[in-house]
DNA sequence: CAGTTCACGATTGTTAACAATTTTTGTCAA
DNA sequence: TTGACAAAAATTGTTAACAATCGTGAACTG
């Protein structure tokens, strides 16, 4: 064991890392197979880190060191760090030389992009889901709005949060094109690492019915409507922002502190 | 030297990889650096490999072995697979276990697929370029422009080809918005494979003036001119293809005996 | 006491050897 | 000649040891 040494504190802040990577409940994920020879890939270690992510239980600038993930998911460094090259290239992490690897963390320049690229990307989007009826995969957002309803009647905060942000990715892989998906799967990541920042507590997550109302839009081929209820969905997101005001990204010592 | 015991025949496709990726005239990119003590890195290595699809210089289903690019690029081992994992995260390459690298080679459904996610994207991107003319960097584009025509006027096939595609990257670029960049970055390059494997020979690159008249359409502060002429500029590009009566993806060993 | 230097521990970057897998080559028999 | 099978070579995947770098804290100096 190297990290023998640790004061307690820290060695909290381990567990709790710990415990942000593998959750109690061990829902498998069923994309990525966790080969018990082998050990998980690090398709497996990805996904791991991005649902963490996504659900704001990894805070931005939270350092993810080789040896502790080494010893979270029992594998090899070599694992490690293949995943964390490919989370950086998705702009999950920051990798920084002979440093380290960060949650990524956002400043106001970036999240402006953000909310500017979706503004570009989603009304076209949904409009299209709205015309093309047909040919589309509209059970897969039936369903995930009922995962949505199921999870806020249970409280269960970072479920909400996840399938809040879930929602704006299942728009884009409802088209069934893989190329939209992956632009809104990124950044819908980032606005959830920018809400996380810029957020007040309370409306982490989506005002509750909108999402619903953009399907019903798209469910009764009503382009227009459609498209106007995502931009008012976008701007209520984006005006539940304080710009100014950033709290502070917690780094590895401030987290340890305030988690005591 | 690991491959003395080669045929002439391989050696010769050998020798055409490496002068693929290391062209003739040694411009160093700006991008990446190529320190002299420890090699370049590995974003040199992506950009180069990055270049030499957007010149469809490496045709799809080319292997790249990593020997050989250590070789080539005068790397460790690492380096090299690093690079490789991160072209393939972009798409660039596939990856497939135990197997090695293949250029990617995309099919009919994907073709249509990044038209489609293009077709959603740029008519709102150019769109917005015509609104906003204050806040964005035109001259890049005119820069732009220019070098295409001095390509053209040099009849320089593979500065041509990529310069017209870059072209669609750098209206991404003007915006300003490094999401947008990347994404548009990314479906120019699938568009270059695409144009490789499914066009004739002769319009392997975009119609001469189209760029022109677009960039026109944009100074001049007409959004609705600029989204149209746009969106006939891909349908020119498409209907240029022939979906059907693909040119086989070459592997390694057609190319050899086609070069001969 | 403030500030600097230096050395140590911890962490990341790199290399080289080894293991596992695939591909090629060679052989033999039908 | 063709096909199946086996041995060999080449290539990729993995591991562990080593090198380089960074952060920290003690010791030192003014």
């Amino acid at each position: 064991m190297k990290f023998k040494h640790l004061q307690s504190a820290k060695v909290v802040k381990l567990i709790s890392l710990e415990s942000d990577l593998v959750p109690s409940n061990p829902q498998q994920s069923s994309i990525s197979t966790s080969d018990p020879k082998s050990g998980p890939d690090e398709n497996f270690i990805v996904e791991r880190i991005y649902k963490a992510v996504m659900e704001q239980r990894l805070a931005p600038n939270t350092k993810l060191s080789e040896a502790r993930l080494c010893e979270t998911f029992g594998v090899g460094r070599m694992r490690v760090r293949r995943a964390l090259l490919l989370l950086s290239s998705q702009g999950i992490i920051e990798l920084q030389s002979n440093r380290g690897a960060y949650v990524a963390c956002p400043d106001k320049s970036e999240a402006n992009d953000v909310f500017a690229a979706r503004m570009m990307i989603e009304p076209p989007l949904v409009r299209q889901l709205a015309q093309n009826p047909g040919n589309i995969d509209l059970a897969l957002l039936t369903d995930h709005i009922a995962l949505e309803d199921a999870a806020r009647e249970k409280n269960e905060r970072t479920e909400i949060i996840r399938l809040s942000g879930e929602f704006h990715t299942k728009l884009a892989q409802a088209t069934g094109n893989k190329f939209i998906f992956r632009m809104m799967r990124e950044l819908v990541t980032r606005t959830s690492l920018i809400v996380g920042l810029f957020g007040s507590s309370e409306n982490a997550s989506c005002p509750d019915d909108e999402h619903s109302n953009i399907l019903k839009a798209i469910q009764s081929h009503n382009p227009e409507m459609a498209e106007q209820l995502l931009i008012s969905h976008l701007d209520h997101i984006q005006s539940g922002l304080d710009m100014e005001s950033r709290q502070e990204p917690q780094d590895d010592l401030a987290a340890i502190l305030g988690s005591d």
